[in-house]
DNA sequence: ATATTAATAGGAGATATATCCTATTTTGAG
DNA sequence: CTCAAAATAGGATATATCTCCTATTAATAT
């Protein structure tokens, strides 16, 4: 991890993130920019680890991220990706969760990041800024209770013909497979079986290591109001 | 459903719960209770039905009930129970949701209501308020993660022991079954069928039409952290 | 009171998904 | 360039859970 300040920023080409995160949560509070500095992770790297408690806020300018819950029996399980725009760290800001969860990068994650205290002291006072934060907390809370019921009421063949519409590039699924399997919560043995199933009904056709979709016939199985 | 003004309140005994929500939500906006209704449903009657657009936030003062997602394909999954203190209606005050959900009284079931309209000039400028509701959606998102995420990495025999020690009144397990069932994602026939083996490896022992239950011995398959 | 609906109870069978392996190929670190 | 760690690939088997039935009993509405 490497700590830069915001002057250092014009090499990083980060401006127009960082403008835009102005222009959103900290339109009344431009005072916190003053105590802002910024983190970057490499692929990878572990964000926070289970318990870890925050001194910062973030806002993610650029990456994704994974966030992990750990459970008891040593399983994990992926909770959501988190990109762009998203935060990391408001349920702390707001003191109701007791344990950090495990954050890990994944591609090159770089980060605006503004210390609790600042944020207690000038955020949670900015009305502004409260109502963006109830905004993107509902639109989360929207997400994943629909992720999670989708995922409980449609088997795996539904929700991956939908993830694969919905992230394919070019008429092509090039998504790395562990992550869709994580992503998807089932075993990367499953998700393979039903790659294959896919390959012989004829919606998928593996080129090299990617697949081309067989669009038309992947939409007969897609969910709608999936995101 | 029948309305009351506030003036008839006395007679129904929630001057507490609504003098609890004046010192929480409304500290600073006591205004808003110059336009509060209040709702009284029937058990199994709707207060929403999917798509409805929601003209009042609710307040939940005494009763129960059950929001529903509704399914493309026809099935429906229980999101969440909701009870005292709890809103309905706060994701279309912050106009995140493009259609209310399924939502159904248990018990009977009184809410304060307020016009969205009022809501909207008055709580979103209250940053008491939003705070509040910050940190309540805050929470919503963590439990129904938590909640989501234990289902999709335990089986049912540890959610449905957790559970019971949970909803567990004087020793005597007493929930009805369709509603355990719905909480948990489970067919009514699996739940019956961990049931019956519950039974017989003695954690639990039917007493009419409840269940006496063996507390050490559930305690050992109780998932921590899980509520 | 009577009729209807919901809850309880459980048999039989199917299947979606997991677990546990083993190999090969690709990627990344030093 | 080399080695270790991920990712890809897939066989075999187990099982948690679902679907589809059929009754019986309890609750609720007319």
């Amino acid at each position: 991890m490497k700590k830069f300040s915001l002057e250092e920023v014009k090499d990083l080409d980060l401006t127009r993130e960082i403008d835009q995160l102005k222009k959103t949560f900290f339109k009344n509070s431009t005072a916190v920019m003053d105590h802002a500095v910024l983190f970057e992770y490499e692929p990878k790297e572990m964000v926070l680890t289970l318990g870890t408690e925050l001194d910062h806020i973030y806002f993610i300018l650029k990456g994704r991220a994974k966030i992990y819950m750990v459970h008891e029996n040593g399983k994990r399980s992926l909770v959501q990706f988190i990109h762009g725009a998203d935060m990391i760290g408001e349920l702390s800001l707001l003191e109701v969760e007791k344990q950090t969860k495990d954050i890990m990068a994944v591609d090159k994650l770089t980060c605006l990041a503004i210390p609790i205290a600042i944020a207690k002291t000038i955020l949670l006072h900015d009305n502004l800024f409260m109502n963006d934060l109830s905004k993107y907390l509902a639109q989360k809370l929207l997400l994943r209770v629909n992720h999670f019921a989708n995922g409980q009421n449609y088997e795996l063949k539904y929700r991956l013909a939908t993830y694969i519409l919905e992230v394919e590039v070019n008429g092509m699924y090039v998504e790395k497979k562990t992550e869709t399997a994580e992503f998807l919560g089932v075993s990367y043995r499953h998700l393979f079986h039903t790659l294959t199933l896919f390959q012989q009904e004829g919606l998928l056709l593996k080129k090299g290591k990617h697949f081309l979709i067989n669009k038309p016939a992947l939409k007969t199985l897609e969910i709608k109001n999936f995101f």
